[in-house]
DNA sequence: GTGGTCTAGACCACA
DNA sequence: GTGGTCTAGACCACA
């Protein structure tokens, strides 16, 4: 459930960030979990454990998981987004920014439903795949 | 047209790409059209000629912008992308994405394409605001 | 009365020592009161029994408790500080903090002597929330 | 103005966020001024860059600092912060705490609000102590 | 020159 | 055993 590839431009402690939001999506990931400490989950990977723990304060920042000192780092029970939140005005600029790639790149708006549709089916159906 | 945000994440060379692509499916530029030059843009926007060149660079690798030497810099009048192009692909990938951080921003998917809509309905009726 | 919080960034030990000096300030706690044994406070918080005791080493320590060897402990009867004592530059040193974010919370001084009045009137009306 | 202290239990990069805090209090800083390098200011005070990085990236997450890329980092020119937010809790907490621990303490209301004055006075006569 | 990312490794408080 | 802090030092993108 975690992977991160070294060769990506998006730094290692992102796609780590994205591991565990995408967990949460699958539901590999419930309120309550723990997660891999820091020195574990750094071995799996072969990374520096800094890297991992700098993931990990960032999704602490971010409310999506808790630390509970000396015991370890669970995701939070309790998480919900005020509206309007810095993040999803993020999410939107995001979302324009694509519908201008679309275009630019001569897709329409179909072709952004579909696939977001797609999307979905691929992860009710638990395709995992990248 | 041409605006950056010195303080955004986004390196301003990127957002001077996107300007252009902004432009494009706003109709604010049309294949044929002339860019400003690199040293007036750089003026224009108070910012490092470098940067504006570097922009010109990748707009041109992209295919979306053509250069006439003693003419200027010329908006592409035969750009059409190939299919599943590496950008096609990375398209998708935020799509994947985003669909990802809105699950944990407790936004489904008719939020996505409702917002996308309404993105598609801004640019229709003229309204450029961000 | 004794309440911790395993995800709060103040250690659970200090929490406790919080405890005793709230329930004093609320008269819940007045000299010569027993306190729970560790085991049995350890037991109620479901916290470990090392954390329980490095409370009260602490508060004996601070000569707010004592320990009386086969009997338990209990609220110090004779307790009172030296003037000038570490503990009061100490809360002098959290004082100015507090003036230093307030002011860039854009927050002046009526607030805070506002808010110091009704944190007492709090506690005069027996309103103990948190 | 920068000035830490590595024997303080107060971690090097939480002093270094007070001294801007302070600073901005003091009208030593103001908004657009630019403050030192990462590197240089780790240089003056000795410490590792890493730790002042830490701390520009958590004033940057607080809204106080804003980073252009490749020039600097500059005090925000429009910072200001939302009520209500959790920082304003967080200091409702610490005042509440300070309470109880001034009461323990033998101290009361009007010695708070004395000390509040005097902190208040001092920094308006640019008595700039520690 | 500027900040951002990452590794390697030490030491510490807390539970 | 757990995460937090800090040092030392490398490499990179950006302007």
């Amino acid at each position: 459930m975690f992977t991160v590839n070294s060769t990506s431009s998006i730094p290692i402690y992102e796609q780590i960030i994205n591991n565990v939001k995408e967990g949460l999506l699958k539901n590999l990931l419930v309120p309550g979990d723990k997660l891999p400490s820091v020195r574990e989950l750094s071995k799996t990977l072969s990374i520096n454990p800094n890297t991992v723990a700098k993931s990990y304060k960032e999704l602490e920042n971010l409310g999506l998981i808790e630390v509970i000192r000396g015991k370890g780092t669970f995701i939070s029970k309790n998480y919900s987004p005020e509206p309007n939140t810095k993040e999803i005005l993020a999410l939107n600029k995001m979302l324009k920014q694509i519908v201008i790639n679309a275009h630019y790149l001569k897709l329409d708006k179909n072709y952004l439903i579909q696939t977001i549709n797609k999307i979905y089916d691929d992860f009710e159906k638990g395709d995992l795949n990248d």
